[in-house]
DNA sequence: CGTGCGCGCCCAACCGCTTGCTCAGTTCGC
DNA sequence: GCGAACTGAGCAAGCGGTTGGGCGCGCACG
């Protein structure tokens, strides 16, 4: 008997040799290893239903087949878990974004394009996008989060700039605010994280399109 | 002396006496006292900050200046207080959105009407949207709150229907998904229940035309 | 070819703390 | 002296996190 009792049920106990991981010198905070990601996807999966605070180690490691001491061994918190996710969202979105913008195209095809980038990262980031809906506030009384509120106001100048630009050629609506319109935006766009399911009939690419559609042009038929 | 300790600070101890509850015949499971719809005001507000899970009952002890098992006077749990507040905007909604249908104007104003009215209830009712956009999943998952899901069936069916009559009549393009119109606008109207401050600025009424305004044109200049 | 051992992985038990909730008993205005 | 309001202590359950040790695989060494 190698598997003596334990795995109540659920999961299989990953025939343990599996690949990897070579070196990890002691210095850098645990590089990759197949399984340590793998235990990431997992949690992603449950932040992404759940949020992060309503998530326990036990139920990431019951997810895994393992117990909640095991999660220690490639962790040094819970937080760090989270905190891999979110800085993962955050580098690829900025990233994306400011290639948009660098691309220097009209405000309003810039702007269409920044509504492409977020609905394309609906799918890939669910995790993060839910935690940062449900557990922001709670995130950002840690010295650790603060470069959630950092990146966001970065995030923001960028959709206000853009849309302020807009404004002064003629192409937006002189009587909105920049500011509240990204708000709105931004909101409407990720909150669709709560019941996008990522099999289901729409993908988050026409999602996308049908957003555009109606933010620029309105419900109205145009006939004026 | 008859406070002793306790009372660490925060809260004066509220008179004790104040007016109060007449009957409460024990079939009725509690009729109002005033005392109790004060504490779960002091509970509504607790939630619109923080969710339902987030929020312990010792908190909202502490806000009442009482210790937590002194609740447990007035409620049979900590989600019979979250019911109430539920409950009560479901019935006022309700109520306000079918009113509006009922009215028979045509689907432009009808849908109008339908934005107004909850933009209205984000003041009144920030715990009961903040509860449903941040534990929603949780509270779904107990028998006891089986009629969120009915009554948000019920709710979308009304917006649905409106839209679907606007298109028919030519008043709304054709070439919109009312599920999905339905969920952007809901989505963008609730979600600023997040940012949104009741003494701020803006108040929820010119929130409200503004953002009419916006549904039925677009961000976009209309010279075309 | 065999063997020992380092190491990645995991278990089992536990710590200190917080959670929702209980309940016998005290307080006090009517 | 009755009853609504509240206390104070405490419960079981569950939380994030810690610890010491055991297992088995692959590789270096003889």
């Amino acid at each position: 008997m190698t598997t003596t009792s334990a795995n109540s049920g659920r999961a299989r106990p990953r025939a343990a040799g599996e690949g990897g991981a070579r070196r990890r010198g002691k210095g850098s905070p645990a590089l990759a290893s197949e399984r340590r990601e793998h235990l990431v996807r997992l949690a992603a999966d449950l932040f992404a239903e759940k949020g992060f605070q309503a998530t326990t180690v036990r139920n990431i490691a019951d997810e895994a087949g393992i117990l909640s001491g095991s999660l220690y061994h490639h962790f040094d918190s819970k937080e760090s878990i989270v905190d891999e996710i979110l800085t993962g969202f955050f580098d690829e979105i900025m990233a994306a974004y400011r290639a948009e913008i660098d691309a220097g195209r009209d405000p309003r095809e810039t702007i269409a394009g920044l509504v492409r980038t977020a609905f394309a990262s609906l799918e890939p980031h669910r995790a993060a996008i839910t935690v940062m809906q449900n557990d922001w506030n709670y995130l950002q009384g840690m010295d650790r989060f603060g470069y959630l509120t950092k990146s966001e106001d970065e995030v923001e100048k960028m959709w206000v700039e853009t849309i302020a630009a807009g404004q002064e050629q003629g192409l937006f609506r002189e009587d909105l605010d920049p500011h509240l319109t990204y708000r709105m935006i931004r909101d409407t766009i990720w909150v669709a994280v709560r019941w996008f399911k990522p099999g289901g009939r729409l993908d988050s690419r026409s999602l996308g399109e049908h957003y555009i559609k109606v933010m620029f042009d309105g419900i109205n038929t145009h006939q004026r």
